[in-house]
DNA sequence: GTCCCCCTTGGAGCGCGCTCGAAGTCAAAT
DNA sequence: ATTTGACTTCGAGCGCGCTCCAAGGGGGAC
């Protein structure tokens, strides 16, 4: 038995498709992986690391570019700590914008809940 | 003078593009408006209302199809008026379940924040 | 041997939501 | 009369993030 995950593995345990892992590592936010003796994937606990952050910065809405940029940093070594941190804090920060943005746009939505809800035939505006 | 907004005018309302506008059109979203005399489309205030809460549809999520469907039972009249209220309100709680699922995912990346702030070198898997 | 299944690569294709370009019409200004 | 400029239609193109396909290899079970 060889180390490390398989890419049917990984796809198990992240819910990322084996396609999407591979284009993952072509579009540079993987650092390729080791392989067996058969010329298959082996993928270890850091890897899942990566994959768990990322697929966190994703689902908060950052796009591979930005994704790849981390990844970048990441594989240039401790140094770049103060970028990262720089990087996550600046994400945050939009998605907390984007949070707030999103409770905003829920108001006007709300309001047209409660026309409808009221029967409400007064003018508020048509649809 | 005739009586309504053009295109441009619309587009400097709401910020989308005449090119959007028109789209919009195309995919359902707007009932086509009137024309003048010279054959240009003539928006009128229940345009800008649709457009508006389109906007913020959008904003939050919606897609087009998911927008056209809400566009169709506005068309339809008010007996629409529940159907519209239940969409509106299941999209509603999308967006609150969107909300809380990206304070999820700031909980993890704030916690990798923290990992670079540390200059923390101890084991917290990798990157 | 010969199934079967998982893996490999390279490259094409897709759905979404625009975005743009070409070619033409019309009205007002010069 | 010509130019300018905003509008019209139709259809193609684009960037994103996958998603899938074809063709092939390697290894275990029977």
């Amino acid at each position: 038995m060889e180390t490390g995950y398989t890419i049917a593995e990984v796809s198990d345990i992240t819910g990322l498709t084996a396609h999407t892992l591979r284009y993952y590592e072509r579009a540079g936010l993987l650092s390729p992986p080791g392989r067996g003796s058969n010329g298959h994937r082996r993928y270890v606990e850091s890897d899942l690391g990566m994959l768990r952050i990322l697929t966190r910065l994703k689902a908060t809405g950052m796009t591979i570019q930005e994704m790849r940029r981390y990844a970048e940093l990441c594989r240039s070594g401790a140094a770049t700590f103060e970028a990262r941190r720089v990087l996550l804090e600046e994400h945050r920060q939009q998605v907390l914008d984007r949070i707030a943005a999103l409770r905003g746009d829920l108001e006007l939505i709300e309001s047209k809940i409660k026309f409808y809800a009221e029967g409400d035939t007064r003018d508020l505006a048509g649809p």
